[in-house]
DNA sequence: GTCGCTGCAAAGCTTTTGCATTAGA
DNA sequence: TCTAATGCAAAAGCTTTGCAGCGAC
């Protein structure tokens, strides 16, 4: 479980912000799906089911105002829809994406050999990187499987 | 010029497709926009700027039939639009983007240190790897310098 | 009582689709 | 001629916004 914030560490943040009902039942949903890259309409689906009183518009203010405190961040993985994803709070916080172009499934890498890199690109364009992302694109090998089996 | 191809490279790709004044107008704004990551609507307007009689719906099913030709990418750099760019058709072809916090200028990094990585990462998690996207976020020279002069 | 938060519904964007018309080979 | 491509406008997402009401302190 190392690596991922509680929900005492991230409470601390609220000072200027009311941490109501509806904002604490999207907050324990990231924090109960940790690995997972929800849309917000998933948001909304999953709080729900904590607190029947949230609509849309709701969500996506919290979705909002969570990004600006680095609770979560926003991705887009080319499907049309925003997607978000709890922040690690560690500095080993790095994961890379697999996107398999048939069934859409989404793989974490826990890698991080992009530090050299970064540091490198960082110095030839002047450029102070605070973050990265990074998605690869192909076949998994359940799809690649069935592809060369039919 | 080498890893950018020219019009009459593509225009080979239309066998079976036509290739109408349409498209070759949208075709001709990527060759003239190398470097460039352009939105749907700055595609429309340049391709109106060539060819007056084309329409929003033209344009997105000819950029979605480029992309089928791997004539060009769609990629999100998350303000709400795709963005569409040329694709090189070398092997060294790999680049990636440094997005810029502050003033949201996307500048182009050639290097492409990714691959001994993404060996690794096929691998390790029995996944072709077809294509990759890498991007930068942080401030660039003059939104830092500013910021600290400020 | 004040100020921020919420829900609803409407509006705003980007992108897709239906359909009648046009045009290329 | 015959099929594919186009334009227009409508529709379909996803996301944001206006506003009146509600609630926490």
């Amino acid at each position: 479980m190392k690596g991922k914030p509680t929900f005492h560490q991230i409470k601390g943040l609220f000072t200027e912000y009311k941490l109501t009902p509806q904002r604490k039942a999207v907050l324990e949903v990231f924090l109960e799906n940790k690995d997972e890259h929800l849309s917000a309409e998933e948001v909304l689906r999953l709080s729900q089911e904590k607190n029947s009183d949230i609509g849309f518009a709701t969500v996506y203010r919290a979705l909002d105002l969570f990004e600006e405190l680095d609770i979560i961040h926003k991705m887009n993985f080319g499907d049309g829809k925003s997607r978000y994803e709890l922040n690690q709070m560690e500095r080993e916080h790095h994961h890379h994406h697999l996107v398999c172009l048939s069934c859409h499934e989404i793989i974490e890498v826990k890698d991080d050999l992009l530090s050299r890199l970064e540091t490198n690109i960082a110095q030839e364009h002047n450029f102070d990187i605070t973050d990265h992302r990074l998605q690869f694109y192909g076949y998994c090998y359940k799809c690649r499987d069935h592809k060369e089996t039919t």
